[in-house]
DNA sequence: AAAACTTTGTGAAATCGATCACAGGAAATG
DNA sequence: CATTTCCTGTGATCGATTTCACAAAGTTTT
């Protein structure tokens, strides 16, 4: 049998089980021992039906009575999506966005890294100031190879976005998040995310007009 | 007939079509006349047959034998997905990244005036240098109302997310960009998008860890 | 102007994910 | 200890999207 593969999960139960396993966090800071997938449900916006089915992906693990143990919950969702993995991070596009980014505090807390930062204009490397080592824009392969560094953040341009994953997968990085509003062509073994604040913002503006004209 | 509404087109459809869109854009200014589905599938990373359905549900605008004529198809979606229509934006929490939103040029050629920041420290109100007006952030519903302000970015800590969509609502909001990574619970008349870079980079490193044990 | 080719538009089939519904099992209750 | 109650785990179902496959129609070629 292959079935059971981690791979057979779908997209959007890994992600809901993300949010699952941060929020056992807090439930275990609140010193709460058992939670039900009805509790977990309501808290996350989510029917209790598609916790339960999510979490049955990784395997049983619940109290048929009594829900399911938090600590063990949380435990059994880290191991089996290697939430535990630290992975060394950099920032290409020292622009306001770059930044922040570079600078955001909560990547830490995450098992995140930040361990580089990039830009094509050398000047800003010297006016950023930052703990964090700045490299220039053609050095993104050697330093990403030297490093380790496994994700890159692209948050240059448009007009540079796919010359930046170019060179981060000559790097031979691991996983783009992409903010920059444009689909890049990417190999498939460099998985990827986008994160398109106006592509949002449009479809944001879209919803809301149908939602008016339906509503007429 | 009731089909054939906006209302039933599905939301990746408009997603892609939303790309679409800018593609064309882009075609238009590169003098090109007509486009094949093809054409814009291989620029988009998509099946041509996709591209096609998602056109089809806008109406018959095609020429059988020869692509779409690049103008009429950009004024075609435009029209029919009403993307000329200008929208107030509001930026609660300027931090790092609601400061670099707030200052985000590239919204004005999408149609977003971006026309008021809010922050719960008012030293940080004086300290931030910008042609846009700040408010302290007890005044975002008053100020949204007042503006008539349609779209608002929450930029804030995870625990002030709640209290800020509460207010961006009481304020008569419409639509909702949220970047902290926590589930809001807002009114179903309020459209929104979640934008969770954390969510995001556990979600990829995740998916790279998939990737990783399924090439074992 | 017929033949060969290209490309659209769209029902139909297949796939994928969400929801339902309920059997199975544990604790709580009387 | 029988009964009620409360949960989980999961096949079955349903709905939404994608993909397929092909007829209809325009273009190019000879």
């Amino acid at each position: 049998m292959q079935g059971k593969n981690k791979k057979d999960i779908p997209l959007p139960s890994l992600s809901r089980l993300l949010n699952v396993s941060r929020l056992l966090d807090r439930y275990e800071q609140e010193k709460v021992v058992s939670v039900s997938s009805s509790d977990i449900g309501r808290r996350l916006g989510v029917k209790a039906d598609s916790i339960r089915k999510d979490v049955s992906y990784l395997g049983e693990i619940g109290n048929y009575g009594g829900g399911y143990d938090v600590v063990k919950l949380k435990e059994h969702i880290r191991k089996k999506l290697d939430l535990d993995r630290k992975r060394k991070l950099c920032v290409v596009g020292l622009g306001r966005l770059g930044t922040a980014i570079l600078h955001y505090s909560d990547f830490h807390d995450r098992g995140f890294m930040v361990v580089a930062g990039f830009d094509s204009n050398i000047n800003k490397l010297e006016t950023i100031k930052s703990t964090i080592e700045l490299y220039p824009a053609h050095e993104i392969a050697d330093v990403v190879k030297r490093k380790g560094i496994e994700i890159g953040v692209i948050a240059v341009p448009e007009k540079a976005a796919q010359e930046t994953a170019d060179r981060l997968t000559e790097g031979g990085i691991r996983g783009i998040i992409n903010f920059s509003p444009c689909s890049l062509r990417i190999r498939k073994t460099v998985m990827f995310r986008n994160m398109d604040l106006l592509g949002e913002s449009s479809l944001l503006s879209t919803l809301m007009a149908i939602n008016d004209s339906e509503n007429t």
